[in-house]
Formats: structure tokens, C-alpha cells, sequence
DNA sequence: TGCCAGGCCGGGT
DNA sequence: ACCCGGCATGGC
């Protein structure tokens, strides 16, 4: 994939907080909706945990309306910084200062983060090693036949942690490919489809298509 | 014009 | 432990 695509530099995002905003904005979210998204709270100088706190959240959510889902979004974001403040005084340094499996099961139970949301923001807001799955990566799996469609989220993220090193860089860099290859791919993933490639990883043609 | 997008929650089996 | 309906906008 690095070798057809190229690096893709992922997270965008100037901050962290602007990040894990990210993370929850595009959760089953085209990124383009949820870009206008962001740059609404970055005119509105919200980017920032005090911020968000500070804003009614229905003015959050009017904010946030293209991204979808924009009353359960609001409401997730004021979740998150509520716990960032009253159990990290509002500081993300001190809170990706905590060791990777206690913050991953803190960021797991407040409201409205799960599995991939809590790995997007550990890898890449704080840089910790942890493998992102997403529907794109289930997707190349279940395509190459390694993975099953009902397959844990833990137990895919495990495999790749298991058979990588653990660094960060690398989590990101792959992570970000398959993201960008698995658009190639067919939604229903399925082995036999003629219409997306297995290898090498070249974008599917119209010709290929037709 | 319907299907899709970088999920998650809550209630039900 | 799974299964499912609900959540919502914008692009193609």
C-alpha cells in the first residue's frame, strides 16, 4: 500500500483537541461534512476543552449540523470535555501522560466514545500504540479472507498489534492506508468480487470496473 | 433518488 | 454476548 499510495500523513488536525474533535465528529461521517464542521467551531474560536464547556450545547449543535447526528455529536463532545476536566484538570498533557490500557478503558466509558473513537484519539492525538480497526480496515480483512465480518473489534486490533512493532508512527501509517485503500473496496467485502483488487494496491479504474 | 459515509448507545433477546 | 433501531446531514 505505502508503495502505491505514497505516506499519507495522517491525522489532519492543527491540535490535538482539534483531533479528538475530528474523532468524534466523523464517526460514521463523511470527513468533508465534518471538515465544515470544524472550521465553524475553529471561527467561533471553540477548538479549545474551556471552550466547549463554556458554549451552550445547542449552540454546539447548530454549529455542528452538517456533520450529522449533530444533537447526539454536541452532546458527546460536552461528555468528553467534562471528563477531561474533572479527572485531568482540563489538561491533555496529563491525560496522555496515563499509561495506554488505563486511558483507553477511561476514554471507553464516557458517553459517546467507543472502540475505534477511544484508538483514533489515543494513536493519533497521543501518539500511543494502539492499532485503529474501522470499516475500511474490516472490509480489505474480510476481502482477503482474513477476517470474518462479525470478528471482535479487540480481536482484530490485537492481531496487528501482536504482529507489528509497537510504534505509533507505523499504527498511523498503516492505518491511514487502509483507510485510503479500503474506498477501493466493495462495501460488502465479499472474497469473490470481481470489481475490487486484492494486490498490488492500485486505484480501481473505470475500465477495471466496467 | 436512494445509498453511503473513518460509530455508538440503549433496550431487547 | 450479540442484535437491532435510532441518530442526521450532504454528495453522488
Amino acid at each position: 500500500m505505502l508503495r502505491a499510495y505514497g505516506p499519507q500523513f495522517w491525522w489532519p488536525g492543527r491540535t490535538r483537541f482539534e483531533v479528538i474533535a475530528g474523532a468524534i465528529l466523523t464517526q460514521n461521517t463523511s470527513w468533508t461534512n465534518v471538515e465544515r464542521a470544524i472550521t465553524k467551531l475553529h471561527r467561533e474560536h471553540l477548538l479549545s476543552p474551556a471552550a466547549v464547556e463554556r458554549v451552550p450545547v445547542n449552540h454546539l449543535a447548530s454549529l455542528i449540523r452538517c456533520s450529522g447526528y449533530f444533537r447526539q455529536k454536541a452532546r458527546k463532545l460536552k461528555a468528553f470535555v467534562e471528563f477531561l476536566r474533572t479527572r485531568y484538570q482540563g489538561s491533555l498533557n496529563r491525560m496522555f501522560a496515563t499509561a495506554t490500557a488505563d486511558l483507553r478503558g477511561q476514554l471507553l466509558s464516557i458517553y459517546g466514545i467507543g472502540p475505534e473513537t477511544a484508538d483514533s484519539i489515543l494513536l493519533y492525538a497521543g501518539n500511543h500504540p494502539v492499532f485503529v480497526v474501522d470499516a475500511y480496515t474490516r472490509r480489505i480483512l474480510q476481502r482477503h479472507q482474513l477476517a470474518d465480518r462479525k470478528d471482535p473489534y479487540d480481536q482484530i486490533r490485537q492481531t496487528f498489534e501482536s504482529s507489528l512493532p509497537a510504534n505509533p508512527k507505523l499504527f498511523n501509517e498503516y492505518h491511514a492506508l487502509m483507510v485510503h485503500t479500503g474506498k477501493h473496496f466493495c462495501r460488502k467485502g465479499e472474497p469473490a468480487c470481481e470489481h475490487c483488487p486484492l494486490r498490488p494496491y492500485l486505484p480501481v479504474t473505470r475500465e477495471a470496473k466496467s
